[in-house]
RNA sequence: AGCCCCGUAGUGUAGUGGUCAACAUAAGAGACUCUGGAUCUCUAGUCAUCAGUUCGAAUCUGAUCGGGGCUGCCA
């Protein structure tokens, strides 16, 4: 994938290279993935994906892939799996080193009592509300809880007991032992460990106290002997933190590294506002081609190689920021023009008649598959007297630069003959059929006498076309940060339309050769996939993403004037 | 308000004291084309501001302004 000296320099790898040069790790490259198994991966964990992995087959090192799974209360096994499918689907491999903060529960909690025999740890009898109000504010300094001076005999003993189920959830927690008056909040006595009686779905019942993330996440990577622990932003004022625990127990410690995260217009990342999404079903489960999951692009048509090459393109920095979703978007273009193969499908279908072609008779044209790809091969299609084009593709009175078809002028069908539409057949005012001529001399396309035609549409063989159903995406929110706007509910700006669906769309017959997934663009529309709804007796296909379109940009300045 | 982080074309990044500040994308103009696709040209920046150090500053220093994060027994 890439090479070694790759010309990437982030910040991260910047420091990388430092610790390299001095030798900090022997010159060991080790990342980890680390997901809580609450939810399904979106395009921001892509990014953290391909940042962690990326690093360690750029350096020949390791990345693992860690489940932080130390709240059993919001976990699911069933979000591990999904994420396992995404990240091997993604084009990852973590080598066997699959991993679970649950597997070092035992560990830890050697560690926690290490911690309090050392009298840096105190167990507290104060509820969560009092532990707040204590924590004193951004300028105030917190108070000492009466429980801080409990002796570290008495601490250790309570700790057993709290691991023993000797007490109810809430009723007493484990804390270190740090400042009440640092300015930084995170500093002032954390919790370690709170008893939660929840089963969980590693260890089932075996523990009723479990460990809080910071006191869990620096140990884990200390445990696996990672080298740069990558995060988000709002993790920079936990570091230190992460690192006075790893200084207290005295254990190896790893480089917390902070990035910042994604951000993409139109469409939202927070897994809180996912999952509100996806329960209040406002979109159709976690990988509805709407959402910026991993599961909702990959049946959306994304492919893994347009994801990566988009991750890869859009840097690492520390400054937040916000993509533009047209970026992303062209990303998949980019990778499908160069591996889709080409298909004609209508989308919305117009009769054509070609008059002066004889009934019954039909004739083979050899189209080509690929024209990004010599190696895809050509593939026929059949011309008959019956056609279907694009609605969108005549108008009765064009406006300027339309050069599609329209009375009395001839166009190009694609890879068959040059038409000239005679006449537009309509009821109640609506055009529902069109009598054209081809020109026989044209057979393939080329005109003998060398004349041009502005325009080249699709069409299929009415006789030969297969029906399926269509499904066209837009953006899922009408404005550019829906989750920050002020005083709004962000699903106050839901698209209504960001979902139509077109019934009986007509397309070529090798169509129904291609299984679910399959990505594939029909000329002149855009990129498509096959749905995994599709059954025996109907094709359903997503549409990715449309084609550049600069006829419709047209339209919209001229609109606009 | 305390602490921490960050300000380079519309957007996302590069640039780490020395030619006209680079690349991508978007936008605009044009060329080419059997996809109005792809491809190819051209067009764009008060480097947040001010002051300093220096022969020379986007880069170093200070101040100011602006943006973000932090007061879960979430991660």
């Amino acid at each position: 994938m890439d090479s070694k000296n790759s010309v990437q320099k982030d910040f991260i790898r910047e420091i990388i290279n430092k610790d390299l040069k001095t030798d900090k790790y022997d010159g060991r490259v080790h990342t980890r993935f680390p997901p809580e198994p609450n939810g399904s991966l979106h395009i921001g964990h892509a990014k953290s994906i391909c940042l962690n992995f990326g690093i360690a087959q750029e350096y020949g090192g390791k990345c693992n892939l860690r489940f932080d799974d130390t709240n059993p209360a919001k976990e699911e096994k069933e979000y591990v799996k999904s994420i396992i499918e995404d990240v091997k689907w993604l084009g990852f491999d973590w080598e066997g080193r699959l991993f679970f903060a649950s597997d070092y529960f035992n560990q830890m909690y050697d560690y926690a009592v290490q911690l309090t025999k050392a009298g840096k740890a105190f167990v507290d009898d104060l509820n969560a509300k009092e532990i707040s109000e204590k924590r004193g504010t951004l300028t105030k300094p917190g108070i000492n809880s009466p429980y801080r001076d409990r002796s570290a005999e008495e601490n250790l003993d309570l700790l057993e007991r709290m691991k023993a189920g000797e007490f109810a959830d809430g009723e007493k927690v484990l804390r270190a032992k740090i400042d009440m008056a640092h300015p930084n909040l995170n500093m002032r006595d954390p919790v370690v460990y709170r008893v939660l009686h929840a089963s969980h779905h590693n260890t089932g019942d075996k523990w009723c106290i479990y460990p809080m993330y910071d006191w869990a996440h620096g140990l884990e990577d200390s445990i696996e002997r990672i080298t740069h622990s990558l995060c988000t932003l709002e993790f920079e004022n936990h570091r230190p933190l992460y690192d006075w625990f790893l200084i207290q127990i005295g254990v190896y410690r790893p480089q917390q590294i902070e990035f910042a995260r994604l951000n993409l217009t139109f469409t939202v990342m927070s897994k809180r506002m996912l999952l509100e999404l996806v329960e209040g079903k406002y979109v159709h489960g976690w990988d509805d081609p709407r959402l910026p999951t991993i599961s909702g692009m990959r049946r959306r048509g994304y492919s893994p190689a347009s994801i990566r090459n988009f991750c890869s393109r859009i840097g690492i920095a520390k400054v937040n920021s916000i993509v533009d979703f047209e970026f992303l978007e062209h990303c998949v273009r980019d990778d499908l023009n160069k591996t889709a193969p080409r298909f004609m499908g209508v989308l919305h279908p117009l009769k054509v008649v070609i008059e002066n072609y004889p009934e019954g008779k039909v004739e083979e044209f050899e189209a080509v598959n690929n024209p990004e790809d010599s190696k895809a091969g050509t593939r026929k299609i059949p011309f008959s007297k019956e056609l279907y084009i694009e609605r969108e593709d005549f108008m009765e009175d064009p406006p300027k630069k339309f050069y599609r078809l329209t009375p009395g002028r001839e166009v190009r069908f694609r890879y068959s003959y040059l038409v000239t539409c005679k006449e537009a057949i309509k009821k109640n005012g609506e055009v529902v059929e069109l009598i054209c001529n081809i020109d026989p001399e044209t057979r393939g396309g080329y005109a003998p006498d060398g004349r041009k035609v502005k325009s080249t549409i699709h069409w299929v063989s009415a006789a030969y076309a297969i029906d399926a159903d269509v499904r066209l995406y837009d953006r899922l929110f009408t404005v550019e940060d829906p989750a920050g706007q002020k005083d709004a509910d962000f699903k106050d700006f839901l698209n209504p339309d960001s979902l139509q669906i077109l019934k009986s769309c007509k397309v070529e017959t090798s169509i129904k050769d291609l299984k679910p997934l399959d990505r594939f663009q029909f000329e002149r529309l855009g990129y498509f996939c096959i749905d995994s709804d599709t059954t025996k007796d109907k094709i359903v296909i997503n549409r990715t993403v449309t084609l550049r379109d600069t006829w419709a940009k047209l339209q919209k300045q001229q609109m606009n004037k």
